[in-house]
DNA sequence: ACCGCCATCCCCCAAAAGGCGTAATCTCAA
DNA sequence: TTGAGATTACGCCTTTTGGGGGATGGCGGT
């Protein structure tokens, strides 16, 4: 028997799910909260195994109260339930530790095989958001953005990737095999076509637009 | 009817797979490479909607041989079938591209809705391959702290954090209020307690151990 | 009371980086 | 063929950094 808590501000889809879970087999609601507020202090409480979250709610958005809750509980499944499938909203939503993100539009038998596949390891998603979640690891690996993004030259892009390694201008000319100001050249051009004025802005424009990954 | 073609080094598994997929509906087998070379020629012939591809592959590995197909091949879904989850072959074959990723041991039903899943804007993967995945954001969230890794102080974390958005010593001072000495001073603790040598490696460290998140 | 750490400021000096100008190849496309 | 851009390279000059100092006060343990 699988204990459920629910996040939820609009009472109707509250009711709904609460009745869907308590019919189903083997999982038992045993909380229904329209508020992040109220969560906070029931959810703990009662200590259900899988917390159904609704992200927009009134007032705290359940991104924060997902931090919370799993601050307390550590071993808390909660699984986010929303109707929005944006890629910033499911981010910070899995970066708070969500276990799961499903969309409302979901068939009811999909969100209670959710709910037991949490307990058994699992993190279901929706496949419209697994497919965000896999690409997410694509877009931030392809080194090429920036570069792409301001047109710099495969030997700007070489010696921006190394100035983000952390080697100094010297150190840069030894392991491409050129002359130290051959490098300095090139990096004119870098500062120029990212529009900063040093290599630190440089880097950090390089770092932060996801090319370590 | 959607084709699929496989990248597998084991014959038995592969004639297996092969058998597998043209007895399915809606399914049809074009092609079944034993290595990563043979792929590299076969796959852009045929063109199948679908690889399965094995990632410990004689010779070349599969994520560089998924890397390779899908310059060629852009369209194409490429679903990782092996029998490991360690966690970091998991995100290179994902930063190299692939859709989903299931392991062996799956029950070959579950490899057949993998498929037409990925062809329906999927991203089929073994639940416990979708927690991993799931909880790589998670630590990449929380890792963040080189400040208490490194025992930093609240000023000089501060400062470094101003060091990353590429700020020079004397913006970061007028920034803070503080005189540029001081600011200098700072730094000097900062990169020692780091064990670096200038501002970029610092940036590069800071930023590479998932601060911005 | 003493020590360690933090935060603040200062100075000198050498090394690194950045701005600006120049210029030789080479390739590729208009 | 002419021109644009990439790659290579140099010089001169200024600014920025980094590495050594040293100094003052505050705060928290022992």
């Amino acid at each position: 028997m699988i204990t459920v808590g629910l996040v939820e501000d609009n009472a109707t889809v509250r009711q709904s799910l609460q009745e869907m879970i308590e019919a189903a087999p083997g999982l038992r609601c045993v909380c229904a909260c329209a508020t992040a507020k109220e969560s906070m202090t029931v959810i703990p409480r009662l200590r259900p195994e899988v917390v159904l979250m609704d992200l927009h709610l009134a007032g705290e958005s359940g991104v924060t109260a997902t931090e919370r809750l799993l601050e307390k509980l550590p071993d808390l499944h909660v699984l986010i339930l929303t109707v929005y499938k944006d890629p910033e909203e499911i981010f910070k939503a899995l970066k708070a530790g969500a276990k799961g993100y499903l969309l409302k539009r979901a068939r009811p038998q999909q969100i209670l095989d959710a709910i037991t596949e949490v307990c058994s390891g699992g993190a279901p998603m929706s496949s419209e958001i697994a497919r965000l979640v896999v690409q997410s690891f694509r877009t931030s690996a392809t080194a090429g953005n920036v570069r792409e993004e301001h047109g710099l030259s495969h030997r700007e892009s070489e010696i921006l990737a190394l100035l983000s390694e952390g080697l100094t201008n010297r150190d840069i000319a030894a392991r491409l095999g050129i002359s130290f100001e051959t490098v300095r050249s090139h990096l004119g051009h870098v500062y120029e076509k990212l529009r900063v004025k040093s290599r630190t802005e440089a880097v950090s424009k390089y770092l932060k637009s996801g090319s370590p990954a």
